[in-house]
DNA sequence: TCCCCCGTTGACGCGCACGTAATTTTTCAG
DNA sequence: CTGAAAAATTACGTGCGCGTCAACGGGGGA
């Protein structure tokens, strides 16, 4: 059941173009294993791929994403290792909250200023009591 | 009460340099009145430029940024323009809105990551019963 | 008045995240 | 085995968001 995939299967599969894989290998975000000389990626690459792209959607850049997924797979025997990273997991997790926050924030104002406009807008076309008609 | 701001106040109000201040005007995002040669900012342009660092922390592009503070001032007159706005303001708000769902999961991602983290910690603090030890 | 410092205006540079073209190598169906 | 398509390698190019440097005012405090 190992399914394995090209560099095109996964390309195809997230829109993407095999020289943004071979980037990603090129920075570390992916180590695909070789047969011969042809990057076969497995099922978990292809997760990593999915993580990596909503990270650039969310507009982390890519050493704040391979931050990021270094904290799912760290390594469980070395135990000073794994409170720095937990440190750093939790300054991420703030960092997250923070966004979300702002985002929100943004999310109100959008929000808040639609409503505004199709009031304007309502006005104008259901014009009943304009006012200044008071003459 | 006109309050106005030199580049330099803005610049350092927001922990940016005055090259960030001149290049929004550039790409047409500031249009701060001159006395002479220099810059004046009002309080209108200072809460833009408050909007605009918010954006690009969220991770939008300039343009993208454009495209948003361009709903909060749009010209309440022409009612097509108008309709125009708010179905663009709509689209921007269903990205926003996709984007908070996909921070969301992010962050419950990371919660998750950190308990099991911690929890592996634990166990190899108080190991009472380790696992692997019933022969 | 003079000088100095802040601001302005180009113009080039740079790091990031890839795009793209050329060339070479590999693979695999027939 | 062979030929052609796909993948790999290498290197340069690009758009964005500024950084940086040089050269040039201009205005305001001593």
């Amino acid at each position: 059941m190992r399914r394995y995939y090209t560099i095109r299967d996964l390309a195809d599969m997230f829109d993407i173009t095999p020289r943004t894989l071979r980037h990603y290998e090129d920075v570390g975000l992916l180590k695909p294993v070789r047969r011969g000389a042809r990057r076969l990626y497995n099922e978990r690459d292809r997760v990593r791929v999915q993580l990596i792209l909503r990270g650039r959607r969310l507009g982390f850049s890519l050493p704040e994403i391979a931050e990021m997924l270094d904290l799912y797979d760290a390594d469980p025997t070395e135990i000073t290792q794994l409170r720095e990273v937990l440190r750093r997991g939790d300054e991420k997790l703030r960092q997250v909250e923070a966004q979300i926050a702002e985002l929100q924030a943004l999310h109100d104002e959008l929000i808040a200023t639609r409503n505004r406009l199709q009031r304007v807008l309502d006005a104008k076309l259901k014009p009943r009591q304009p006012k200044g008609c008071d003459d």
